[in-house]
DNA sequence: GGGACGCTTCGGCGTCCGCCGAAGTGTCGT
DNA sequence: ACGACACTTCGGCGGACGCCGAAGCGTCCC
């Protein structure tokens, strides 16, 4: 009332974002695997109890759940639609202030591969959605629809195409990475993708975050796209800009 | 350091969207409209000095610009990449939980239809959407990327649809409605068939927020997609679930 | 030019928030 | 059954934030 059509309320979602240690949570829970508690108060820089707030915070404002398991609590990010907000959202912020000088192994590592909380982003992942787009297995440079020959050859790779398409969630959806400031594959085939890729050893999860091109995936990759894999275990481009 | 790579931090924008007099504020804005600091301070019901300080936390964190007029201020959302980002967060706060019970005529009229930053949003919005990928002019129901008979279609009805192919932003996007729970068309080409139906005169922003379809846009959508107006000032679907 | 108006800056007050140490609850190991 | 461990809850502290009244600055109107 009073003139206010009660619209959209951002405050909740803000006030959980506005702390420095539940940001640095919510960056880590966005490759897509829970962890528990204390590892996420180690990464905020905060001691158990604060960090137990920060997490009850997040939860009251529905952007991650927790689940008992043993004597541990894991965190993980809500839900799909979190994930898309929180990567749009991220991408207002710039082509990352920091980074050039002294970057990490990890963020190298983070750069090359990736989970962006459930599909395959970094080189790797713009890659892909460009190779696809190559082949005509996705349509629309920004857009990346899902062709027949792209059901077709996904399917042949081993890819759940049949339920990502059944899905309640959008088939494909534009990721614009932020390392990479171009777009990689997400919605429920980006999904199917990456399960795929980590079903079938092709990727593999390294200590940190981040993920590692196994042989047998650098094979699969080289072969039906056409890609080479680059000495600093990322990907390097035949023809495309 | 420290082993974080040191990626994408949310505080400033989660900060910024955290005051609820704030978050008031950048949801007026949502609209594409700019509006007047005294506007804002009115509607997010602080004084003068409260709403001038919210506003250059605002502006300091790159959701916001100001442009001084005259005696007065100007603030307006800083781009579209702004509005998607909030448009995908206010996606997550679920259908809306007041509601139902004394619709306000304003909130009638924003459910009909009204602009989302600089695109069609509401049931005009979603209705257009949907008529295009049923005439074949968008493909892919979640996608909604643009064909060769969309583009000659929409460039009939006046549209720039070689302005918006051409410009840096994504030419299609699918932007999730918070009040129908349906997409409709947002980036480059969303915002060229905004600014057609406003300057062809085919809606016309009422006192409030929100759009009225004008006789002469009843014909025009009637016409070219086979929609009805209803007498609520929406409109129906007559074959379409 | 005088005055009203719109907005911003300054000074201060009250409150909420983030943090930790200590204590409590439930689980795992032996 | 006992201790170790992971996590949460409770009290209390310090700092930051939101708010307003008063004052300063630029613009429009008569």
């Amino acid at each position: 009332m009073g003139g206010d059509g009660r619209d959209r309320d951002f405050t909740d979602v803000g006030r959980a974002l506005s702390a420095p240690a539940r940001s640095a949570m919510v960056g880590l829970l966005m490759d897509g695997t829970a962890r528990p508690a204390g590892e996420l108060a180690r990464a905020a820089g905060v001691g158990a109890p604060a960090a137990s707030e920060h997490l009850a915070v997040l939860v009251a404002a529905g952007l991650v759940t927790g689940r008992a398991r043993g004597r541990h609590r894991y965190y993980a990010l809500a839900g799909p639609d979190v994930a898309d907000a929180l990567e749009a959202l991220g991408a207002l912020a710039g082509p990352v202030p920091v980074a050039g000088l002294r970057r990490s192994r990890e963020a190298d590592r983070l750069a090359a591969a990736r989970f962006c909380y459930d599909h395959l982003a970094g080189r790797l992942g713009v890659g892909l959605a460009e190779a696809c787009v190559a082949r005509g297995w996705l349509d629309g440079a920004d857009v990346l629809a899902l062709t027949d020959e792209g059901a077709h050859g996904l399917r042949g790779l081993g890819v759940d195409v049949d339920g990502a398409t059944a899905a309640r969630r959008p088939t494909t959806r534009a990721c614009l990475d932020w390392t990479e400031r171009r777009v990689h594959l997400a919605g429920a085939l980006g999904a199917a993708v990456g399960a795929r890729f980590l079903d079938a050893g092709w990727v593999a999860r390294t200590s940190g975050r981040g993920l590692r091109l196994t042989p047998s995936g650098q094979a699969v990759v080289r072969e039906t796209w056409g890609v080479e894999p680059a000495p600093a275990g990322g990907i390097t481009w035949p023809g495309r800009a």
